[in-house]
This record gives structure tokens, sequence and C-alpha cells, in this order.
DNA sequence: AGTCCGCGTTGGAACGTTCAGAGCACCGCC
DNA sequence: GGCGGTGCTCTGAACGTTCCAACGCGGACT
């Protein structure tokens, strides 16, 4: 047993040809011989050999490797939404021969700073981009530099043009409403978050439809609607301020964390108030809460898809645009009591 | 404005030097005269230079990089631990010109083989390991390919010998038992996991042993010890028998989803039963839980210390097994009521 | 008969860095 | 005046891969 790598050249020799046939039957069979192609397959298992990254990315100048931002650890509970994305794409990227690099940067800013850093440095391919929001000045810089990337979080800015994979929020909380009008309740409210969030407008959009659809005028929505900063005790808080105003029998939130809020005050009264969450988070499924459930393992596969697109220039006229519809999983804090 | 790519020839030529002095300014500053130092310095900055990782890792063979395994997306609410753990790695590593590179396997042997896989085809250098356990083979092969890693939990086999980092669970519930004591509660129950894990032995020893210090005997003891499998319903299910079996006024608890079940009943029925958790997961924050926190960021630091004495050889005479103490963040769930 | 082409294969060059060895100027010393 | 040493710098080689131009060869065309 040699200690020393195999390289394409002792693979070479052994196999009875150059180098450069070695490398063919790697990367462009279809130029070699079958019967070459067998003796140096054989030899490369012989060998035990397997390329070196590190020649293949000095030579082509490609590593195969996306980078991604790690995002400050989130206070609430729906931080769970971004690992179990980071989780599928790592996975997906792992299953076609890429790798999930990770780096951090506390502002957007100084995550341009590190897009240059590794860049420069490290040689990444590609960078994926979460927690897109309006004034996000990351795409621009990274179009501008040539940089293949794609978002997952549509782009809210108008200029911006790139490759992107969503969740349409507003047609999970309308799928919400559905579900809980099947369930025979009329009046039901919205705890959203505060303006300026165009993801929880989104969310709070899809609600609002369902509701004009079902028959309700502009003045009771407004009574029905709620909006308070994300967390569990700011979601208690605004759900019995609405119970109080507006009487609701049940309520959309836009997260898990405001659905727990709500759904606390509503097991403490006793009272029959049905809520659904967002996110699906594993607090969801451990309390019983009703939620809206991100498609994150099939946003990941295409995210990246988008991506090798760039990359291999595979992909051809596919849309650069994806729009995932989530799921409503159903559990006990929206069933008839 | 050069569209290519600065190297150190370039470097080299615009300041009037030899490629090997102005890769001595960056790696061995000792052997150049300060004033060619400053010239080489001008023309690095003028031209943007920037090292190829590339490059440098086919001629040394090292790569700066460090494998994690991003494990199987996680139940219950205690998956957030190594989210964190993972943050604040990454955080580490960066801040000392290192990077983490993410995979993920089923299991152990897959693991392996990802490990076999990476070093052979990615160089890279080192490995973290997570969630040590009995039985644990990827230690052995790891020390045994001579492939530098720490593992943050301790080796629970002992023929395992390597730097490790790891949280000392026993002084967390032993903590958390000295907290309700001195709040006056005395038949303190623990909700822990059944035979099999270590960590949750150690946590429960930690538990047991302060409960004997306050004088209980082990036929009381016994009947406090509840052993159930994670999770929220879990927890509810068992404190409602210990409360009828033993009848404690507080409960400690391995981890957070099982408080969270046992504090769910107390809230119900009114009692007065004091909840403590365990991890400080998120959850714990937003429900206002009593809960043991991991020193997390200290924890990756550490980690990352113990395998950098591995990799650049200077650590020294450091110990190679880190043991850090937890601290009780104190809630509304064990407060007198 | 000569030219052209496609097929399978080859060797040289290049990517940008670090290592090893050597060179040069200058110093102090016998 | 020669000798060893020291401080600083340079040139060639090597890491392992892929790109490029070229090769020999047989067959098909002019």
């Amino acid at each position: 047993m040699d200690t020393t790598r195999a390289t394409l050249e002792s693979v070479a020799a052994r196999a009875g040809v150059s180098r450069q046939t070695v490398s063919n039957v790697l990367n462009s069979p279809h130029l070699v011989r079958p019967e070459t192609t067998d003796r140096v397959r054989a030899a490369i298992d012989a060998l035990g050999y397997r390329p070196s990254s590190a020649a293949r990315q000095l030579r082509t100048g490609r590593s195969r490797v996306v980078g991604l931002r790690l995002e400050p650890v989130h206070d609430g509970i729906n931080g769970a939404v971004l690992d179990r994305f980071l989780h599928a794409l790592t996975e997906s990227a792992q299953a076609r021969g890429y790798r999930v690099m990770l780096f951090t940067a506390p502002d957007d800013e100084r995550e341009i700073a590190q897009y240059r850093e590794l860049l420069d440095t490290a040689d990444l391919d590609a960078f994926v981009l979460t927690s897109t929001h309006r004034h996000d000045t990351r795409a621009a810089w990274l179009a501008e530099h040539d940089v293949p990337f794609v978002t997952f979080g549509r782009p809210w800015e108008q200029a911006d043009d790139h490759p992107w994979v969503d969740v349409d929020g507003a047609a999970g909380t309308r799928a919400a409403v559905e579900h809980l009008r099947r369930l025979g309740h009329e009046r039901i409210a919205y705890l959203g978050w505060p303006d300026g969030s165009d993801v929880g407008e989104d969310r709070a959009a899809g609600w609002a439809s369902a509701m004009v659809e079902a028959g309700h005028d502009g003045a009771l929505l407004r009574r029905l609607h709620a909006r308070v900063p994300d967390g569990v005790a700011a979601g208690a808080q605004a759900v019995e301020r609405v119970l109080a105003d507006a009487a609701p029998t049940a309520v959309v939130c836009a997260s898990d964390s405001l659905a727990l809020g709500a759904l606390t005050v509503a097991r403490t009264r006793g009272s029959a108030l049905a809520v659904v969450g967002f996110d699906d988070t594993p607090v969801a499924a451990a309390v019983g809460l009703t939620s809206v459930a991100q498609p994150l393992t099939e946003a990941a596969h295409r995210a990246l898809d988008l991506l090798l697109d760039q990359l291999d220039g595979t992909g051809g006229a596919r849309s650069r645009e994806v729009l995932l519809a989530p799921h409503l999983v159903e559990r006990a804090s929206s069933r008839t009591p």
C-alpha cells in the first residue's frame, strides 16, 4: 500500500495511457474508447484515485462550493425555518457534488465585505441569500460583480431581477382562512406584524383577500387585524385586545410565536378560539398548533437548481422565478372543541 | 483597472522585487527589510492583491477549512442547541481565518464515508464532531487516519482519548436543585430520559447527588424520578404520574421539551408546581421557563482552540479536555407564585 | 493519388502558490 | 587577503489538474 496520493499521473502509468486520457475518462467519457475506459477505470479503483479539488480549482477557477450567510440567532421560535432550509440545502448540494460553506456577518454591509473576501480568497462559486428585504443592496452588488447567486425570498425592490425561490405566504394564510371557514368559523382575526415587513404584508394580504371573498367588509377587517411585533407575549396581549374588541372565533397568525401566545390565552381562558400559526416550527408540533408549513426541502432543491443553471449552464429556458405553495398542517388548535 | 487577478508575480513586478519576496512579506515578514516591506505592501494595496487559496492549498496541502456534520433535523425543540453552537463555531472560525464546511449523513457509518470523501477530494483540515455517544466509532476512525478533530461532547467510551469540549450537565441539574431549594422547595422531582443516553445519565446524576446532599433517601428519590422519551406530550403525562405518586412541589427536567409538557400541566391545573428545563432554547425564553443554559459560544470557541492547537501546533501544553459549567436562567416558571 | 475529416490519444503549458537551494553584498575576524 | 557568517533576495521546481494544439490513422471524398 503506497502512502502517497494517487494522481492522474500514477493512474495513467498503471493503465498504460496518458494523463489526459484518464482525465477524459472522468470528465468527457464520450471521447474515450470503451476498452480504454475499462482499463483506466480499473486502475482508478485499484489505486483509490480521487481528484484533488485544489488542483482542479486552481486550473478551472471553480470550486463547487456555495456560500451562505448564517444569520444572527433569532430571539424567537422562528429561527428554525432557516435551519431546516440550511439542512435541505446542504443535502441538495451534496447530492450534486457541491458543498455549502458558511460565514457570518452582523449586517448587509459587512455581508458584502464577506462576499468580496470569500470570492477573492476562497474562490466560492456562488451564494445563496436568505431573508431578502426592502432596500436590499446585496443582490445588486452580486449582480454587478457577475457572481452567480439565488435568493430565498423574492426581490422586494423593483429594480432587482435575478433568480429566486420563495414561498407564497398569501396562499398560506388564505388556506388557513379557508380551513377555518370549512370548520364553521366566520369572524376570523389576523395577528400580524407592524408595517415595514414585506413578508408580513404578503401574509396579511392572503388573509384579507380570503375574508373579502367571504363577504366581509373593510370596516370589520380593520377591527379584526392586529399589528404587533413578533413574540409570544406580544401575541398573547394582542389576542386579548382583539377578542375584546371584535369577538372573533378564530385567529390566523403571521408566526408560530404569535400563535403560541394566542393559544396560551385561549387555553387558559378555556375559550374555544381556534388558532393557526405560520412556519410549522417544532414548537407547533409540540403543542398541537395548526400551522402553515413551508416546503423548505423543495425550496432548497429548487434554489440549487437555479444556481446550477447559472454555474453549469445546463438549465436552458427554465424559469428563473419559483413561487412555491405552502400547505396547512392541521392539529388540535384549530379543531372544533 | 485591470480585470485579471492580481498574483504574486504581478505584485512583485510592480514593487520591483521577486515573487518569493512578496510571499515572504505576507508569510515571514521577519525575513524582509522594512523598506522593501513597505514597497511591497504598497503594491499589494494598489493592485488589491489577495492570495489564492486554491494555489496555496495545492502547494501546502492545507485548506483552513473544518468540516461539520449537520445532523438530521430534530423532532423536538432541542435542535436549536446545535444551531447556536454552529453559529458560534462559524464566527470563531472566521475570526481566525478558518471556514466551516457542512455535510450531512444519516448515520455514523455514512458520516465516516463522508470523512473519507471530504478528505480525499476537498482537502479538509479537520472535523468537529457533535453528539458523541456510546459505541461511537467516528473518533477512532479519525484518530487512526491521523485527522485532527475535536468533539463537542465528551467521549463516553473509555478507549477514546482525544481533545473534547463539553458542558457539565450534572452541574446544571445540581444548580437547578439548589435554586429550587433556596426558594423553599424540598420534594423536587426529576423528569429524565430512559436508560442508554449518557448525557441523560449525567444530568440525572446531578439532580440525584444534590438531593442526597439535601438529606433525601434512595427510596424517595426513586419515586421522584421519572424516565420518559423526550417530547412535550411525554413530559406532560409523566409529570401527571409523578404528581400523583410522589407529590413534588417542583420538577427539574432533562430538556425544555419535557419541561414544556410539565409546565403546561402545571398551568392548566393552576398548581404551584415549579418547573426547570434544560438547554435554554428559544421556547423557554418565549414561555417564561427557567432553564439551564449551555455556554455554547464559549464551547465553540474552546473547541476551535483545541483544533488549532493540533493544526498550527501552537497550543503548547494546554489541556485537551474542557468541561464548561452551565448557568441557570431564572424565569417565571420557578418563581414562588 | 491526393486531400480532408473524425476519432482517440498525446505531451506541453498554464493556473498561483510555497519550498529548497543558491546567490550576492556586506561585515568582522584572523 | 582570505574566510566564515549573516541578512536579504532571487530562481527553479513542484503541487495535480485541465486547456490547447497536434498527432497518427483509417476511410471517404474529390
